[in-house]
DNA sequence: CTGAAAGCGCTTACAG
DNA sequence: CTGAAAGCGCTTACAG
């Protein structure tokens, strides 16, 4: 016993007047706020109109849905970023639809699913934005799009490709400033997923760079299963640095189950993937991260997709600086 | 330059066919499959054709997209919840709109947003499923929708209302069998707000219940703020308990605060609202929890969402087995 | 097995 | 300031 829904004529039928009309007074461009207006109104509240969004798009060829592409939800980071997203779409009457990817194959797949059904534009977080078919796939239909937490792309001159992001040149110089304020010297980098490759690479270079710059160590990568070696020896790091907030809780115990104390005998600082930014008092109290502003992220990606649906002069990007979080995991080297 | 959008009409013209025909092939019911068939696929296919679900939404007065409402996403547990439901839905071919509420005033915000999108149906997690203004709206306006990780409503025998949760019941005992098996006796449980209150009252009752029927203390009940005086003094409890694995974290660090060793000096374990389980093992690897399946219930939810909205005979709620993460934080009292 | 036609709810020029 | 009419892309009886 569905009720029926009342639609648009349903309301001019009531008001005594034509559908245009009721249109008009719906979007809010034609007759001044006469008092016809206001009976429009009042029989759209009366009878609890919506307007249908179907019936809309229909014209427009495009829904009023923002899509969301973004690697596997599970993850606290890419969650905070949806949450931020979500808030801000809403500010501006807009839905969102989410797809999940994953791989570059299944990032094709969850592009393609929102395509179908016909959102007005996108945001995502994709691997590799250096190398994405995904959003290859996007510049050929020619539906705008925002990159969130990857580095602009290329093409991003003429107003596609353009991304919100941490900068990473900033997110660098973060690191090493709290490394040698606290008197590390060699840091190690265990590799994480957490973070979109060309972001990293990025980060990596201007980090290499800053620290030959002020004559210390380069950066010793290695994998996680390769801790052990890493620490060992002349030379390792006093400070591992990992992209995520997540591979930082890994490492922190896979350090304990080496019988290193934290950060007595090996410090710690984590960036950029980090966790909803409300729980990590909760969840990572005591971790040193340089952190994304998720929430400013969100914001931003939806004030510029936004702009470029409506058309408007291409948008530019926006890196936005990183949060220092303090954490007992950073430590202090006595000279 | 956007590139213009194959219409129905389009692919019509190229294969020579009527719009009917193409309807018919694109929805698998009609002729079957004659040359014609594959005629109209190979168009479809050479025009990158995809059907407009505006138009179609028109006729069904519906969109194919089902809404999600969740608590704040920042928590893991829900978005763990969200990747699950994503996942399901499009297995259903069908998009997932979501929408995040809070407090019940912001549910009712997130249930109207979604229903100004024409969703099919929805399902939520609510706060309370006893007394939602959220869930009466939907009532009225008649549209389906399926509760996760809340209790079924009394109205669920009508088919409307129905539940997938992690059986309160079953809970209620695993926690038990886990603490007199470890040796416990006396188990305090910190207040979290991570589990919907319908939820974490069944399953007090019952565990009150399974206490007293084992000759067990009662249930010590306390807020977080409390712990330090809830621990002191005799018939002190030897285990913690909270709903959250969130919370739980928030309470181990409150712990090693007061000096108190875990499990050496107190036990901990964690119910229901767990992190997303994939990250389990790096986010939590210690804790023991007593978690929900949360895939499961995704797929169920989803499931039945799907079978509610095609308006098969009233579907049931679906009360799953929790799991039991064994984790140090259990800890053994010896006798 | 196939096509012509009506209609889903809305917006948008175009007349008044 | 307001209304009649066309049309957005699709599906669905209804004829052939």
């Amino acid at each position: 016993m569905k009720r029926t829904i009342a639609t648009i004529r349903d309301v001019a039928v009531h008001a005594g007047v034509s559908v245009s009309t009721v249109s008009r007074v719906i979007n809010g461009r034609g007759p001044t706020h006469t008092e016809t207006t206001s009976r429009v109104r009042a029989v759209i509240a009366e009878l609890g109109f919506r307007p249908n969004p179907a019936g809309r798009a229909l014209k427009s060829a495009r829904s009023d849905c923002l899509g969301v592409v973004l690697p596997a939800l599970s993850d606290p980071c890419h969650a905070g970023t949806l949450a931020a997203l979500e808030s801000a779409a809403c500010g501006y009457g807009r839905g969102v639809m989410i797809a999940c990817g994953g791989g570059d194959d299944s990032e094709c797949a969850a592009v393609e699913r929102l395509l179908a059904h016909r959102v007005s534009g996108m945001i995502l977080t994709v691997c590799d934005a250096g190398r994405s078919d995904a959003l290859a796939m996007l510049d050929r239909e020619g539906v705008p799009y925002v990159l969130a937490h990857n580095l602009p792309r290329r093409s991003a001159e003429s107003g596609v490709g353009v991304a919100v992001a941490t900068d990473p040149d900033a997110a660098a110089l973060l690191l090493v400033d709290a490394m040698t304020g606290h008197g590390h010297r060699v840091v190690g980098n265990v590799a994480s997923p957490e973070q979109p490759a060309d972001w990293a690479c990025r980060f990596a270079d201007t980090l290499d760079r800053v620290l030959r710059a002020r004559d210390l160590p380069p950066v010793l990568r290695f994998d996680r299963s390769a801790l052990r070696a890493a620490l060992a020896g002349p030379g390792a790091p006093s400070l591992l640095w990992c992209g995520g907030a997540v591979t930082a809780q890994a490492l922190l115990r896979d350090l304990r189950d080496l019988g290193r104390m934290v950060p007595g005998d090996i410090a710690v600082i984590a960036g950029e993937g980090v966790v909803a930014p409300d729980l990590a008092p909760d969840l990572a109290p005591d971790l040193a991260v340089i952190a994304s502003p998720t929430g400013a992220i969100g914001d931003r990606a939806v004030e510029l997709l936004i702009a470029a649906i409506a058309g408007d002069d291409p948008v530019a990007s926006v890196l936005l600086p990183p949060q220092f979080w303090p954490g007992q995991t950073l430590g202090t080297v006595r000279r």
